[in-house]
DNA sequence: GCGATACTATGACAGTTGTCATAGCAGAGT
DNA sequence: ACTCTGCTATGACAACTGTCATAGTATCGC
């Protein structure tokens, strides 16, 4: 009855995804995001035997396509693409995101992360997975416009890690100023890179 | 009767300090706490009378002191002072932590911001004053070595950004390799700043 | 001695958590 | 009609949360 929506599996992974990057994975639940998704308990035991662990495990996932795919996008969308292209478009995602929902959500990677890098959580190893999805991505898309891998993975490690650690700042002080400044900053060095 | 040890007050704010930066607030109880600072209970209720968010709060304010303690004692560490040292004696300090235990914690700041920063939880207050004297000591150092204030902010600003990143990241794959990429592809870009 | 104050130590409580167990429903195969 | 399977829907449970209440102890002023 809830119409043609996506399947409630899917809907719950993405609600899962939305939920732990605006709040974190132990103060998400279960039931928020069962409800979140308009499914029923009974619906999350069935999809995930695996229980949270696996529902939060795929959410991530999810979340490291996403942003991989949001990179590769990126020569879609550009005539002339450089490397410091490339990074405004992906902080232009955050953005976006930050403004529309009032800085709401954030990077479920990072919450996870912050949570539970530290111990041995099962939700380490699809993290680690969802990491390394983006940033072969963003490497993908440096080798393309003809930078050596060998010099775009450095470049692809300060990128991601100057977005997610602006992204942090950004929610702190509700504002977004500080994505436009990593994006400024950083621009000459990227396409210094392109030689 | 414990000894010399510090007061249990200041012991319980130092262990809500290393475990949020640990495992995050919303898994980090106000017992497990206690028990990580061998008080009671009914200590912490004496102490902290505002209960958790209080105490959480406190160990906020003092990490985002003892970051901006660390920057500032660059200068005295240093003989030759220069943006892309005091950097990579920023990131020292991470790298350290992280390798000696084996990437148990991360930061306070990141986890809180990242469980409590989307809402209008009353820890963001503090949470906020924690990242401006952070930031706010970097500019000084910045400062200090010639840099205008208008140039320093942003660079600043770029330098925790890529710093908490990369920690991120660092715990994600266990591996501080990462902390040192961003020192040295950032090196030549701050210290163009300081012409 | 007395009392007051600072601090410590437990018990209890309502609310929430993840998970298990069970029951119900629809539809297909035969 | 029948069962079997995919899926949905609730009830219950033990474990845990933050907080309140209460009782205890130590130390100081006097």
């Amino acid at each position: 009855m809830a119409g043609r929506a996506r399947a409630p599996r899917e809907r719950m992974v993405y609600s899962a995804a939305q939920l732990v990057r605006a709040r974190g994975v132990a103060a998400t639940g279960v039931r928020d995001v069962v409800a979140h998704a308009e499914a029923s308990r009974g619906s999350f035991q069935h999809y995930f035997p695996g229980g949270k662990d696996q529902l939060v495990g795929e959410a991530l996932v999810w979340s490291g396509g996403f942003a991989a795919r949001w990179a590769a996008a990126y020569r879609e969308s550009a005539e002339d693409p450089s490397p410091s292209g490339l990074f405004a478009h992906m902080v232009r995602y955050w953005r976006e995101d930050l403004t529309a929902r009032r800085y709401e959500g954030g990077c479920p990677m990072m919450a996870t992360a912050a949570e539970l890098a530290g111990g041995d959580s099962p939700l380490n190893e699809p993290l680690r997975a969802a990491a390394d999805r983006w940033e072969q991505a963003v490497v993908d898309e440096l080798v393309r416009m003809g930078i050596a891998a060998a010099r775009a993975r450095p470049l692809a490690t300060l990128m991601i890690s100057a977005l997610e650690g602006a992204l942090m700042l950004a929610r702190v002080h509700r504002d977004v100023g500080r994505l436009d400044t990593v994006v400024s900053e950083l621009a000459p060095l990227l396409d210094a890179a392109a030689s």
